[in-house]
DNA sequence: GATGAATGAGCTTTCATTCAT
DNA sequence: AATGAATGAAAGCTCATTCAT
């Protein structure tokens, strides 16, 4: 009877790795830290992700997907558009509290070094059932009436750019407050910024 | 008598790495390569600069500068907010056109290494040309009682942010039209989200 | 009961490992590569040949003794030296058609990694079946008088030396013409090096 | 005043690399153990070679143009075919016995390594500068009215395979005489294996 | 017998940095 | 100031072999 499945070890080597990789970044965490931190061998590392590079464009899809299914659900709920900006900040920033390491690592690793990500990740690929969600809810609000009708990519980059800004600000350790009490105002900034224009 | 000053020897350096760091990354760039580009020997690049890293840390503070000045003259026209806000993204658009080895420098080497910029860039230090010179906007546009008087940063990261966003998604190809085409609708998103509630 | 009797499976591995190593080459070869071929677990492997040493000095015996015996059965033929001769040049060469392997593994794995077989394949232990036969051919032709009686050695260079130069050419696909075409002429050669001198 | 040449520097490394692969075979021998040999750091080894192949192949070339050099001698000589081919032999012989690993290397590393030097090395292209010679000895001879005007592949099997073979097993100390003592012998076999036919 | 996850030493290669000239 | 050969630590990755199940 085996203590750990095999899901289980790979899993584990997921959460090293994001962490390490969030922290220290890319080039900096070695295939033996994330081996160490795991209890496991530098050998049989690579039983489980046949390469450094892979492990990190798994890490990216992994993450695209946590960020996906949670904003579908909040996609799928009956709420005012408003409401919903409202929820994706406030999901957002509490990922960003209690699991930085992903949102760091979206930030940090994966949209900084193309030259890891560029061979099977180009475009969006890595990161389309985050994107694909963000594309129904602002699709949504446009067809109720809500948002301003414009090219998807300007409200999308608002949205993330903001939202990783200050992510990107509060990791810093520059923020004067807590993130979450950023949430109002932020939420309302991006409602402003997209809502229909009389 | 030398043809070449030390300085433009030193701007050579930095006009090579720029271009190189923000092309390829920080860590597969290398020392032969940059020292090649310029046409100097690796033993004489470290003449004029002392490490990699510092390099790296001249380097944000002189993209820093340039964004700094570029604001600044906007910040000294005698022009509505919202047209500043206009003249800001649109020279932040130009240069990522022109100069795109600057915004990717910032946006992919600065913001992303923080084990690089760790010593000696702490917080804000290495960007505070840039970053001031956005609050004396932000300051200016609450006092002539055009914008409303938010938290800096939470303005500062809808600002930035979303430019970078956009620059990113120009940078992977993805955007639909040129960067020039979202100039308005971008200007006019960060005004609404930024002016004066009523 | 056993579907497969253990003689069967270590000759499944036999098979695998002389495809492999003849093909790939001996350290390019691996042991998963070959247990994977045969069907077989890494671990099982090891039951039936202790190393991956081991099995290459198995191989070069296994080898030795198909060519000795198919030598043999020439050597007890009632014809003349001149037509054994061409029988082991027939023999050799059809082999080299048929069996590639075999020849190939003699030429590139047991003549060129002593390092491998230095530790129990001294000398020419590992292939005596075969040098046996090739003794009595030439011991033979001496004694009816239809080979000039020199060091066996400067005979033995000859044969088999001047057919693995051939298979060689061949393997490297240089040879303009089929490796039958050369039978005669080769067989011709040999015998006009060899024959009693006047 | 540099001690050392760049050039004396690599063909420190060609000497180094030479003895160590044709003794130990190439996969065993390391680039620390070649670094060491020539007291240069591991490093500094890949400033002269870009590898370890491209190393393998600058030595079989290396080789091939000395053995090229040697035979092109001897057939510019004014001496009838017989006398070539027993200077060829005594050289190749000689070689054999004060520089062992040219001939070891030729034998045991380039002819049975192919998966090393199939890129770049294609057919014949490393060996051609002494493939070459060959040619030019055989087709003189066959002009002369001295040989048997046949395949130059055959002939050339036989002359190389036969004195790779001696040299293997002389390599492998089962010859009972010195090489030297071979030398007539061998000639002698070769020329009547070749000559004209009446 | 059979499995395959696990080990860990060791390999090739890279690169920031130094230093004799 | 300028050169570039030299250093050496460290990285990613491989693979023969073992062993708990």
């Amino acid at each position: 009877m085996a203590r750990v499945t095999k899901q289980e070890r790979k899993q584990g080597i997921i959460t090293a790795a994001l962490q390490l990789f969030s922290e220290r970044g890319f080039y900096v965490t070695t295939i033996p830290d994330i081996a160490q931190k795991v209890g496991m061998s530098v050998g049989n590392f690579y039983n489980y992700f046949t390469s450094k590079d892979i492990l990190a464009k798994e890490l990216i899809l992994y993450i695209s997907e946590y960020l996906g299914d949670n904003i579908r659900q909040i996609n799928e709920k009956d709420i005012s558009t408003q409401e919903k900006i409202h929820a994706i900040v406030s999901m957002y920033f509490a990922m960003a509290e209690e699991k930085p390491e992903m949102i760091e690592y979206f930030l940090r690793v994966y949209l900084s070094n193309r030259e890891v990500f560029g061979d099977g990740c180009e475009g969006m690929i890595c990161v389309s059932p985050f994107v694909t969600e963000m594309m129904i809810f602002f699709d949504d609000g446009v067809a109720k009436g809500d948002l301003h009708n414009q090219d998807f990519f300007s409200a999308f980059g608002l949205f993330m750019g903001y939202l990783g800004g200050m992510v990107f600000l509060f990791g810093e350790k520059i923020l004067p407050e807590p993130l979450e009490n950023y949430k109002d105002s932020i939420s309302q900034n991006i409602y402003n910024a997209l809502k229909t224009r009389n």
